[in-house]
Parts: structure tokens; sequence; C-alpha cells
DNA sequence: CTCTAAATATACCGAACGGTATTTTTTATA
DNA sequence: TATAAAAAATACCGTTCGGTATATTTAGAG
């Protein structure tokens, strides 16, 4: 790893909860620069402008939950264990220390949608990624004759991710996990009666 | 209404959508300008700063929802009918034409919750009003008989908000209806289910 | 250890930022 | 319709914005 990878790395490190938390136009160079300790010359000799930072940033926020989630489901045998994975993580997603900010899907499709293409379409992808992978388990565990042979796969992620979402939105706004911890509790109990 | 209220409420009706749309700190006085076509003395006459035009800005945007629903669920007899106007509504909220930029309870949660207190204050007050108007309407349907008697009401608020908010991001950020239309058929079946 | 290439720091750019003081225009009342 | 007050336009302020050219420092291969 040279140098130059090196601080690249260390700058999306540094810089990733701070896209998180303000957005993209509300991340100043000027934060960048505090938050490394670098100077322009630095940031600039690594990234050829602020989008690429931002991108690289989304990507790096994106990449550590998804991680987390997959190696948690890894862990797990059964479809139904592996779906309960993600209400478990999202009940404590504001606490995750890789996570500053709360969920970077969230957050950077509602702070891109209107205003930058390329984040934007990180964040579909995002979103897509996320409910084929809540359909693969759903579907393998029909296949498994663990879940009902009936379920509709696709609609079931979609329900989870827009439950997930708009709980972690409420929670991250109000700072209380009352609706967040409702609404898992109510996803899990879903997610049981899947059961075959 | 004097000439000044006349001009404060057309710089707010102009900004709203473009502050619903790009956020805070994306949108600047240049937009303000040129949305309105008015100078920054006309801006500055009429409001101390750009706090107190996002700040007016958000309250039109969420009256403006929050009218519409009323209106509606005014219409309806039932409990049920009542509680359906919100899914009914959200489908079509990207489709509003007074409401460029989707949902600004959502919008203005993510966007300030981590960069502007008082917005953010305005966001949680608005979720707390949009829990407390389906929880009352759950009551009063119990009273009536018409509704379960063992309904949760504080629950099912919880539920309709996170489903309503995460099924609307998804379908903001990607452009196509898909996920919102799933949320939006499971969440009318649960207010169906709660028939006595 | 040397030396060159890579990486970082410095100094600077024009433009856009939010905001203000002052002048001009418009409104509305006497 | 004259006039004072209210409202809007103009001109300007210092600061911060994202970005670049150049100088200095550092890294790493020979």
């Amino acid at each position: 790893m040279s140098k130059a990878e090196r601080t690249r790395q260390f700058i999306i490190e540094k810089t990733a909860p701070i896209f998180n938390s303000k957005g993209y136009s509300g991340t100043s160079l000027t934060d960048i620069i505090d938050a490394t300790g670098l100077t322009k010359g630095a940031i600039y000799g690594n990234f050829d402008n602020k989008d690429e930072v931002a991108l690289a940033a989304f990507e790096y926020n994106f990449g550590n939950i998804t991680n987390y989630i997959a190696i948690r489901i890894r862990e797990r045998e059964s479809a139904i264990q592996k779906l309960l994975v993600y209400p478990e993580t999202h009940r404590q997603i504001l606490k995750l220390p890789f996570l500053k900010g709360g969920c970077p899907v969230l957050n950077t499709s509602v702070d891109a949608d209107d205003t930058h293409p390329m984040l934007k379409e990180k964040a579909i992808n995002a979103l897509n990624l996320w409910r084929s992978s809540v359909e693969r388990i759903i579907n393998k565990g029909i296949q498994t004759k663990e879940i009902k042979k009936n379920t509709n796969a696709t609609e079931f992620a979609a329900i989870l991710v827009s439950l997930t979402e708009g709980a972690v939105m409420q929670a991250k706004v109000s700072g209380k996990p009352t609706e967040l911890n409702i609404s898992m509790d109510f996803l899990e109990r879903m997610i049981h009666e899947l059961k075959n």
C-alpha cells in the first residue's frame, strides 16, 4: 500500500462521518481539512474534486454497514435467523461507532435525489442491493421449505426496507428509540410469521 | 393584507419547493432571488435572515400536506376510511403540484437532524402531530366499536409513519413507484385488519 | 546514501456566499 | 393629489466557497 493509497484511505475514513452527517453541500473543503489535519494540496493530490471524496465516503459508509450485516448473516444458519439480522442491526444503527450520522442509504437518498446525480445513482444501487439480498434469503428459505412457499419475496423486501428506513429516520431526528423499537418489533414478528 | 404581508407570502410560496428539494444549505440566496424575481433588499426587508425563510418554507410545505390530508379525512365517515387517507395520499405525494421535492417531513428530518436545530425541532413536532392524529382516529374508532379494542394506537401510528416515509424515500430516489405501491398496499391491508 | 519522483504544503484565484447600508420607488392615507 | 412612510432596488461588505499553480518536503528504489 503506497503512501498515496494510505492517505487516500485516511481522508475517506475521516470525512465519511462528516458527509453522512452534513450531506454533500453541507460539507465544505474546510471541514475536510479540519477533519484530516491535511492541507488542500494533500486532498487534491489524492482526489480530483469534492465529488470524488463524497462518492468514496458514501461507498465507505455503505461498505461498513453492508459488511457488518453480511458477517452476522453468515453466522446464522436458518433463513429466519438471517432475516432477523436486519431489524437487530438497525435497532443499533445510531450507536454503531463506524456510522456517525445514521443510515448512509437514507441520508444520501434524501440528500442527493434532487441535486447530485452520481450520489443518487449510488443510493439507488445500494437500495437495490439491500432488497435483492433480502429476496435471496427468502427464496432460499422457500427452497429449503423453511419459509412458506407462497411468500412474495419482492414484496417482503420492499416492506422491510420501508419500515426500517422510516423508523431510522424518526429515531435519528427525535433522538429517541421509541418508534424505531416499535417498528423493529413489528418487523421481527413479520419475519417469524414467514415460517412454514 | 398589507403589501409586506403579500410579498412575504409570495417569497414563501416561491422558495418552499426549493428548500424542499435542495435542503437548507443547498439553497442559496441567489436561488431565492431567482425564484422570486425580487432583490436582496426585498428578501431582507421581509425576513431577518435565510433561517427565517427556511422555517417559514417548511411550515408552508407541511401546512399544505396537512391541510390536504385533513380535508380528505373530514370527508370520510368511518375510522377505517379516515386512516386510509394516509396511504392513498402518500401514493400520490410525488405528483402533488404543491409539494415539489417530496415529503417535507422526511426531507427536513434528514436534512436538519445534524445541522439545524430549529428546523429539526419543527420536523420533530410535525412527526408528533402526524402520529397523534393517527392515534386519535384509532382511539375514536375503538370507542365507536368500529376498531378492535385491543389495538395499540401508539404502535400502529409509529408503524404507519415508518412504512410511509421509508416507502416515499425509495420512490423519490429511484423515480419509480414500485416499492411505494407495495408498501401502501400492505399498509391498507393492515388498516382493514383493524376492523372489529 | 543519493537522487528522483511522488506527495504534501503554501499561496493564491475568481466566484459565490450571507448579510447590510443606502438610495430609489411605490404605496396608501390625509 | 401631495406627502410621509413603507417597501424594494442598488451597491457594497467581508468571508468562505471549490479549485489550481507552484514550492517544499518526504518516500522509497537503486
